[in-house]
DNA sequence: ATTATCTATAGATCTATAGATAATGC
DNA sequence: ATTATCTATAGATCTATAGATAATGC
């Protein structure tokens, strides 16, 4: 044989079964079932529950992460275009893997064990991106180019427009939301809605109410 | 005896622990030993674990829908001000319930059983409200009041904004999210995001170009 | 004499492995 | 003769209950 073609399948397997379900609502016989192979033959390639949930969890956090460093790369454009540019990125990373943030939010959340290792990540990997933006925002509202706001504001507005409807969609799908032109349209109103947070308001009284 | 001292003691045991861990990564014997009770008692107060749960997710399925509910009944106003008021109400709902979302979408989407019955009722609850707020939106759009924008884009807006910090809290408490001063700056950006969405443009070019 | 609590354990469910058998590579 | 697959079952974990004992209400 010599082939992994069984090893790839039951991984497979065991991604949507915990992508779908998390770990504790997971059973291995469910895994191998769907995966159509013994159920002996899970423990064969992979030793413990825990071992290939690990497996799993580790290539969706490297993969969460690399969506996350690689928007924060852009840079070398108007603040406007980089923000839109990196918005539409992540957009696209979300719609191609749409329950990510779902899995590993209750992962990490549901379990002692990862919560100190995500925060700890957090806190690391935002950390330096998170002072250098504010540094950009803020020379860039100094310009007239756009107006005065704190970065984790508009951090936590980006993700929050972008995320949440990819989360609530199996919810809501019957109320129109999901498909691929619902979500195209949702792009567009995401950045639309940023980027008229950061125009620069009118009247400068406003700037002082806010910030 | 005669009180029901136990009882409660269990169910808000009980209420914690699925909360936190969901269904299927909640012990029995850990909401016993949460509530400082024998384990035993807890088959004596309820009888299955399942229906322990079930009582748990009917009432914060209740109290969700409420909040919704009471919500949508504002009106008799001008639509800025009965969406900054909706918004407020929201926020102030999901700062007292912050762990709600994520339990109750994750629950939903794990588990089969309810995920017919969320649906049906997110049909149900939200249809005739979505109509009304469309004819409000369309006829504060022909006014002037506001610009054109589709109701349900609107409400995603909104609800993103709203719950997602709460969700993620947790995780990226270390970082500036969290806490009294934080959340009702929130809750400002939230406001104001949507009030700067909902307002008119300048050049009628770009009504055309988004709706 | 009814209601509440405990101990001890049965029963159910799920993970993991031993050991036999079949398939492939050399 | 090494690697892959199967059957059958052990072992671990968790839920649930039986039955004895203690506490309260009348």
């Amino acid at each position: 044989m010599r082939d992994n073609k069984t090893e790839k399948i039951i991984l497979e397997a065991a991604e949507q079964e915990f992508l779908l379900k998390g770990f504790a609502g997971t059973r291995t016989t469910e895994i191998a079932s769907r995966a159509g192979v013994n159920h002996a033959m899970l423990h064969y390639y992979f030793d413990t529950k825990e071992q290939l949930f690990e497996k799993v969890l580790a290539e969706k956090m490297e993969l969460f992460r690399n969506s996350v460093v690689s928007v924060f790369e852009i840079n070398e454009m108007p603040i406007k275009e980089m923000v839109s540019e990196a918005m539409s990125r992540h957009f696209d990373f979300l719609q191609a893997n749409p329950s990510l943030p779902r899995f590993l939010l209750n992962e990490v959340i549901s379990r002692q064990e990862y919560m100190a290792r995500a925060r700890q990540a957090v806190t690391k990997i935002a950390e330096e991106p998170l002072r250098n933006l504010q540094q950009r925002l803020d020379d860039a509202a100094e310009c007239g180019e756009i107006c005065r706001i704190d970065a984790i504001m508009l951090l936590m507005d980006i993700a929050s427009l972008n995320i949440f409807a990819f989360m609530v969609e199996p919810i809501v799908s019957s109320v129109g939301i999901g498909g691929e032109s619902f979500y195209q349209a949702r792009k567009a109103e995401n950045i639309r809605v940023i980027m008229q947070r950061l125009t620069p308001n009118s009247e400068p009284l406003c700037n002082e109410m806010y910030y």
